[in-house]
DNA sequence: TTAGGGTTAG
C-alpha cells in the first residue's frame, strides 16, 4: 500500500531497525503513525514484532502480537513459527520451542529449511545430539538443500555436545563434498580445539583459515587471545590484543571483558581500570557479564562501596544476579578478610536458589581456611554433596600450614582415589610433613599410594 | 538462524 509515496514496505524497514536495537516502544509508535496516514501493517510488520519480541522480552509478549495480527485478518506464517522458536530456543526455553514446532505442524503450516535448522539448535543445547542428527538427515533426504549455517550449527553442537572429532570428521567429509567453509565455520572449531586443549588442531584449523582467503574477525583474535590467557601465556594474549588495535578493530564487550578479567587476575588493576574505561568510553553497553567483570575488578582492589553500588544499579538495570554475581561476592568478602559477611551472602545466595554453587563453596573453604578456621572449613567440606580438586587443593594446603599433615595426608588420598587432581607442590607438602613431622612409615606409604593412583587414574 | 567474554586452590 502506498499513501504519499510512503509504503508498507518502507514502514516495515523502519520497524526492523528499531527492533534490532531493542526500541520495541518506538517500534509500536511508528506502526500506529502508519496506521493513522493509512498504511496497514501486513504479515512483515507482525513477524518482525514478533521476533523481536520472542527474543527481547518474552514469548508471552510475542502472542500478544499474535493475537492482535489474527484480528487483523492475518494468519501466522513459518516465518512467525520460526521466530517464536528461535526466541525460545536463544532464551533456553528450549521445551517450548520444541512444544512450538508441534504447535505449528498442528496449524498446517509447513517448516521450512530455517525450522530445522532452529529445531537441530534446539536438540543440541538440550543435549540430545541423535535427536538433531535425526533431523540433519532428514534435511540431507529432504528436497531441501542445506544453507551453510545448517552445517555450522551441526559442527557447533557436535562440539558443545562433546563430540569434536566428529565435527572434525563432518567438515573434512563436508568439505570433500564441495563445502567451502565460512569464517564462522574456523571460528567455531578454533573455539573448542582451544578450549578442549588440542592447539595443535587449532594452529591447523586456523593455519587453513589464514589460506582461505578470509580475513580473521574480531571473534577469531577475542578466541584466540582467550586461548592464551587460559593457558597462562598473558604476554602474549596482550600482545594479540595489541595487534588487534594495531589493525583497527573497534572492541567489543567481548573483547574488553576477555582482557579486563585477565589483567585483574595478574594484579595489574591499574591497566584493568583503564580498559574498562575505554569500554565504558566506546559507548559498549554493559551486560551481566560486563557487570560481573566490573565487580571482581572492585573487589580486587577492595572498593567494596563501588562494588555495591554496582550492584544496585544491575538491580535497578533489572539484571538478575546469576552464580558468577555471587562467587566473586563471597570470594571478594573472603579475600578481604571479612568472613561473617562472606557466610551471609553465602546464606543470601541458597536463598535465591544457587544450593549447588561448587565455585562459591570453594572460595568460602579457602576463606575459612586462611582466616585460621580450619574446623568450620571442615564442617563445610563435609556438607557438600560435590568436591573437585579446588576444594581439596585448599583444604590440604592450609592443614599443612597448620601442621595436621595426616589429616591433609587422608584428604589428599581420597582426592587422587577419585581421579582429581592436586598440584605437585602440595603433594610435596604433604610428603614433607609428614617426614619432618616423624611420621616416617606414613610418609614413604603415601608415596606408593600417590604412584598406584597415579597408574590407576 | 550458526562463532568469541565473566568466578576458586597451589
Amino acid at each position: 500500500m502506498m499513501v504519499g509515496g510512503l509504503s508498507t514496505k518502507l514502514l516495515n524497514i523502519c520497524i526492523a531497525s528499531f527492533c534490532k536495537v531493542r526500541l520495541l516502544e518506538k517500534a509500536e509508535a511508528i506502526v500506529i503513525d502508519g496506521i493513522r496516514l493509512g498504511l496497514i501493517p501486513d504479515v512483515v510488520t507482525y513477524n518482525t514484532l514478533v521476533s523481536a519480541y520472542s527474543r527481547f522480552v518474552s514469548l508471552d509478549a510475542a502472542y500478544s502480537v499474535i493475537h492482535r495480527m489474527k484480528e487483523a485478518g492475518i494468519s501466522p506464517n513459518v516465518i512467525t513459527y520460526n521466530s517464536l522458536m528461535s526466541g525460545a530456543t536463544q532464551n533456553c526455553l528450549l521445551s517450548r520451542s520444541l512444544d512450538l514446532f508441534e504447535e505449528m505442524l498442528l496449524a498446517g503450516v509447513h517448516p521450512n529449511l530455517w525450522s530445522y535448522n532452529i529445531l537441530m539448535h534446539c536438540f543440541f543445547k538440550l543435549g540430545k545430539p541423535d535427536e538433531a542428527n535425526k533431523v540433519f538427515q532428514d534435511i540431507l533426504l529432504s528436497n531441501l538443500t542445506p544453507h551453510p549455517a545448517t552445517l555450522n550449527i551441526m559442527i557447533n553442537g557436535l562440539c558443545n555436545n562433546g563430540y569434536i572429532d566428529n565435527a572434525l570428521m563432518l567438515y573434512r567429509n563436508l568439505q570433500r563434498h564441495g563445502f567451502v567453509p565460512q569464517l564462522v565455520t574456523y571460528n567455531i572449531l578454533i573455539n573448542w580445539l582451544c578450549k578442549t586443549r588440542r592447539l595443535r588442531q587449532a594452529r591447523r584449523i586456523l593455519k587453513e583459515l589464514g589460506e582461505s582467503g578470509h580475513e580473521p574477525s574480531l571473534i577469531t583474535y577475542t578466541t584466540v587471545m582467550k586461548c592464551c590467557f587460559r593457558s597462562n601465556k598473558y604476554d602474549k594474549g596482550l600482545q594479540i590484543m595489541s595487534v588487534m588495535m594495531g589493525k583497527g578493530y573497534t572492541f567489543d564487550g567481548y573483547a574488553y571483558c576477555t582482557v579486563v578479567a585477565a589483567l585483574v587476575k595478574t594484579g595489574r588493576i591499574e591497566e584493568a581500570n583503564a580498559c574498562m574505561e575505554q569500554t565504558i568510553r566506546n559507548g559498549v553497553e554493559l551486560d551481566l557479564v560486563a557487570y560481573n567483570t566490573l565487580l571482581n575488578m572492585y573487589c580486587r582492589e577492595g572498593k567494596f562501596e563501588a562494588a555495591y553500588k554496582l550492584l544496585d544499579e544491575m538491580e535497578n538495570g533489572g539484571l538478575l544476579f546469576d552464580k558468577y554475581t555471587h562467587t566473586i561476592i563471597i570470594d571478594g568478602l573472603c579475600k578481604a578478610g571479612n568472613i561473617s559477611g562472606a557466610q551471609k551472602h553465602l546464606h543470601y545466595m541458597k536463598m535465591m536458589g544457587f544450593h549447588e554453587n561448587l565455585v562459591a563453596l570453594n572460595c568460602m573453604i579457602d576463606g575459612l581456611c586462611k582466616a585460621g578456621q580450619i574446623d568450620r572449613a571442615m564442617e563445610l567440606y563435609k556438607s557438600m554433596e560435590t568436591k573437585d580438586s579446588f576444594t581439596y587443593t585448599s583444604l590440604v594446603h592450609n592443614l599443612c600450614k597448620a601442621g595436621r599433615f595426616r589429616l591433609a595426608s587422608k584428604l589428599m588420598m581420597k582426592c587422587l582415589r577419585h581421579g582429581k587432581k592436586i598440584p605437585k607442590a602440595t603433594q610435596r607438602a604433604v610428603f614433607d610433613g609428614l617426614y619432618s613431622s616423624g611420621f616416617t612409615d606414613e610418609a614413604r606409604k603415601l608415596w606408593w599410594k600417590i604412584r598406584v593412583a597415579r597408574i590407576l587414574h
